[in-house]
DNA sequence: CTCCAGGTGCTGG
DNA sequence: CCAGCACATGGA
């Protein structure tokens, strides 16, 4: 089965630090797991990927969760025409970036467990949770080696307390349990949040322990597809301060400001790497 | 060994 | 409101 768009770039998907289970592998596929489904992609060219693992019948859910009926060229193009040098350079970087539409139960908790880690660190610190406290699963490819769902709020929330410090995530457990338990009592239902303007929805989110701003900002980003959410990490504060003098506004750019920060983000962090 | 990571909560000014 | 600090762990 093929997807096809135009600005549509496994690699830069994968790299750019809004998901944490999409990986290559060594023959330049990606493999992702989401959705609890295990998918292979591979990118044919520009604007065209196959898909394998998964019936026709899920085509719209791919479809949907990169997110192939927004227009992203039109800020590719905007930023790429502007005056603003940095912004020009990370267009034309990025340009096969997308914001994905994730569920927001494990963007949640993959951005609390992010908090001061790196990105090899989270990618590993999800993966152990989800071989402890996801569904085992079989690939339906040939190989079909075993994979692990993220787990669920009711799994997670089980959890004891002990268990889950096993894991190594550090202080950060304790924001994780409780985050599940939240959801799982069903105190806090995501599906909700889906209809809440941008400021209630942050709002909420932070009501949780472990979620500041950054964290609530990037589920509303990676999750809620709330493309004027900009999280600022230190890579982007450190753009902000050294690149712009401070002087750095996002109000032109609205409610596609986030769009505007990831185009940042994946940039600085290939230029400086 | 040291430094730092897609931060947050708490404290004291 | 803001600066400073502890936090628990692992990758580089």
């Amino acid at each position: 089965m093929y997807i096809e768009s135009v600005n549509f770039s496994l690699k830069q998907i994968a790299e750019s630090g809004q998901c944490f289970r999409m990986n290559e592998t060594e023959d330049g596929r990606y493999s992702l797991v989401a959705f609890g489904e295990h998918i292979e992609l591979r990118q044919l060219d520009d604007n065209r990927v196959r898909i394998l693992g998964t019936p026709e019948s899920r085509q719209h859910v791919w479809e949907d969760y990169f997110d192939l009926c927004y227009d992203y060229e039109s800020m590719v193009r905007r930023l790429r025409e502007g005056d603003d040098e940095f912004l020009r350079q990370a267009a034309e970087f990025g340009s096969g970036l997308r914001i994905l539409r994730q569920d927001p139960f494990e963007t949640l908790i993959s951005f609390i467990i992010s908090q001061n880690k790196n990105i090899p660190a989270i990618k590993a610190s999800i993966e152990k949770l989800c071989q402890n406290y996801g569904e085992e699963k079989f690939r339906k490819d040939d190989s079909g080696s075993v994979y692990y769902t993220f787990p669920s709020a009711e799994s997670l929330a089980a959890a004891g307390k002990d268990a889950l410090r096993a894991l190594g995530l550090g202080y950060r457990d304790d924001y994780v349990l409780q985050a599940a338990r939240v959801v799982a009592e069903g105190k806090l239902d995501l599906a909700r949040l889906k209809d809440m303007s941008r400021d209630q929805l942050v709002e909420e989110l932070m009501s949780l322990r472990g979620v500041g701003k950054k964290v609530a900002s990037c589920v509303a980003l990676f999750a809620f597809h709330q493309l004027g959410s900009v999280p600022v990490d230190v890579w982007i504060a450190r753009i902000l301060a050294q690149v712009y003098n401070g002087s750095f506004s996002w109000e032109p750019y609205g409610d596609q400001a986030g769009l505007v920060q990831q185009y940042m983000f994946y940039y600085i962090r290939n230029i400086t790497l």
